[in-house]
RNA sequence: GGCCCUGUAACUCAGCCUGGAUAGAGUGCUAGCCUUCUAAGCUAGAAGUCGCAGGUUCGAAUCCUGUCAGGGCCGCCA
């Protein structure tokens, strides 16, 4: 349909007279060059009744040395006397545009259609190119943290949003289960360890270790820990291999419960026996250079401060271990883009080290984004600290937030028992995964647990609501082959025109890798839904088969954009 | 001190990348709508110096500079 304004456009602007007048052309069309292309100019109009698509004039006044309020009035004054042909309505100006206005069931037929074929709203732009994601990335013997649940909801969107453009995704599970940290839990561990608790409720008696062992005066001992596994102690690696092991099993069961999936499950410790070979690079790159016996990389000039890459101890740092992994995924996967989802608070770090393999000669450095998300922050705005042991579980979150679904759906209507935990548990994490991903990445999030249970306005639960209200609607009959369009009311237009609009998102959202568009997208489309499901009855109205087709549309393409937020939806509620 | 992110209605936020028509939602507040497909819903209303000051532009919430405020990061944690 677009493309029959600016054919029309096109035809219109390549008038002899401005090319008499000597105004330069866009090459080979003979249309006079606008400061874009007439695609890009095109614009949708703010409401439905100023038009369908709108052509902005500013961009010939400048050509023209003309008012753009003058052309706009000419151009639509010419276009309707030549006549529009077939898929136009019309045509008319307001101000400094020119509205067109399109056949409403030529637009109905051709959104139904296409909604109908496999894939809506996909595309195919990233054929034969992989992504690798990095993602969730919890941190062993600690607890998997409202942080982590950042990463792993938005980096799982992420994963479907790419997977709907194209891309061949590998979604890893970076564990940070290598690191001083260890040196400490050891310590910890063998000083005030137990068997039976570690056995039982291992993440919490983990972290009062951890809590207890990161006293200053315990740093030495913990060094040495450290120094030793790192070293192959076999006891310390026993130790670590135990602690490593248990808390996977724990965080299996929230990934269970979130329908989180990985593809590779994969850690730090990985890349211990490769650490050496990175560093005699740098050093035969003389990249590092020894200070006060530590090994750093200099990047002030670049204003990026200073990279640890060695410990004065001899032993490894985070930034060593990531770009020997980054080196080795290269190899591994030939990704088109290795993304990173990790918190804001680590971008000095992924821009030092996407340097330093800059540095190392690897061009593709720049093919690593470190795709950033705030911070849930406690009450006041300040920093979660797991030292100062204030942490809240995620597991306590999910549990609640279930609760309160529960509590929600009892007052309603009488419910067998599975049917009430099957429902609760969908609500709930739609409210959480909502919650999240309508935010824009960047930024921060003050944690507040009423806004998780809110289940009303612009909530998870709202759009899984709508969807079950279309699926109330398409339970009762069958859908109808024939379709008669009598006249479109204004509510039905919006939708089919929202509807229209999801591959655009599809794209737009890759291109910004902020999921959060999606959200954005959803929660104006279940809202477009609610006003039609308001003002246009379905069963038995006299248009019953197309009102029919597009409920269903609406519900194919819902139940698409919830799928991109990993938000799965529920037939009834 | 340096760098990054943020500042939009009473509150929580979208819009900013790619500048255009009256700046959008939700919550809360006011007034309506359940004998008709699920009221976790819909309609209407009140509510905004888009932090502040300059600049670029025919046009700035959007781009640039400065400034103030909040958060984060800045060598042996990750």
């Amino acid at each position: 349909m677009k493309k029959v304004v600016i054919d029309l456009l096109k035809n219109e602007l390549k008038m002899k007279a401005w090319a008499a007048r000597g105004i330069p052309s866009e090459k080979g069309t003979g249309v006079p060059s606008l400061s874009g292309k007439i695609e890009n100019l095109l614009e949708v109009p703010p409401s439905g009744e100023m038009g369908d698509y709108a052509f902005p004039c500013f961009a010939l006044a400048k050509s023209l040395r003309k008012n753009p309020m003058e052309i706009a009035k000419e151009l639509a004054e010419k276009l309707r006397k030549k006549g529009l042909g077939k898929g136009m309505e019309g045509v008319d100006f307001k101000g400094p545009y020119v509205n067109f206005f399109i056949d409403k069931k030529i637009l109905a037929e051709g959104v139904l259609k296409s909604v109908g074929k496999k894939g809506f709203g996909e595309n195919s732009s990233g054929k034969g190119k992989n992504i690798v994601i990095d993602m969730s990335s919890p941190n062993i013997a600690k607890p998997f943290g409202i942080g982590h649940l950042r990463s792993t909801i938005i980096g799982n969107s992420i994963w479907k949003i790419c997977e709907a453009n194209g891309y061949k995704v590998t979604k890893i599970n970076y564990l940070g289960d290598w690191g001083t940290q260890f040196g400490k839990m050891i310590f910890g561990f063998k000083k005030w360890g137990n068997e039976k608790k570690l056995g039982e409720d291992t993440i919490k008696h983990l972290l009062e270790i951890y809590v207890k062992a990161n006293a200053k005066e315990h740093e030495e001992a913990a060094r040495e820990e450290f120094k030793k596994l790192e070293g192959g102690d076999k006891d310390n690696l026993k130790m670590w291999e135990k602690f490593r092991k248990l808390s996977l099993k724990e965080f299996d069961s929230i990934y269970d419960l979130l329908g989180v999936e990985f593809d590779v499950i994969s850690g730090e410790s990985k890349y211990n026996d490769k650490m050496d070979a990175v560093v005699a690079e740098l050093k035969k790159k003389k990249i590092v250079k020894k200070d006060d016996g530590a090994l750093i990389v200099d990047l002030k000039d670049e204003g990026l401060g200073v990279a640890l890459i060695q410990k004065s101890d001899g032993t490894s740092l985070y930034a060593t271990r990531d770009i020997a992994a980054a080196i080795d995924r290269k190899k591994e996967y030939k990704f088109h883009r290795l993304i990173y989802e990790v918190g804001q608070e680590q971008k000095l770090h992924f821009n030092q080290f996407f340097k330093i393999l800059d540095m190392m000669g690897h061009s593709w450095s720049k093919d690593c984004v470190h795709v950033a998300h705030g911070l849930y922050l406690g009450e006041g705005g300040k920093k979660f600290a797991t030292r100062k042991g204030k942490t809240v579980f995620m597991s306590d979150i999910l549990d609640d937030t279930i609760e309160k679904a529960k509590k929600n759906l009892m007052a309603r209507e009488k419910l067998s028992k599975e049917e009430l935990e099957k429902r609760a548990k969908k609500i709930a994490l739609a409210a959480i995964f909502y919650g999240d991903l309508k935010n824009s990445r960047e930024n921060n999030i003050i944690f507040d647990i009423d806004r998780f249970l809110a289940f009303e306005g612009d909530t998870g639960p709202y759009l899984l609501y709508s969807y079950a209200r279309a699926s109330s609607i398409l339970r009762r009959v069958k859908l109808k082959k024939a379709m008669k369009i009598i006249d479109l009311k204004k509510e039905e237009i919006k939708l089919l025109k929202k509807i229209d609009g999801f591959g655009k998102v599809i794209e737009k959202a890759y291109n910004q890798l902020a999921p959060n568009l999606i959200a954005n997208y959803c929660y104006e489309l279940a809202q477009t839904f609610n006003e039609f499901y308001h003002g246009c009855p379905v069963l038995g109205s006299a248009e019953e088969g197309f009102r029919l087709k597009l409920v269903d549309s609406f519900r194919v393409v819902m139940k698409n954009g919830l799928d991109l937020l990993g938000i799965g939806v529920l037939e009834e509620m």
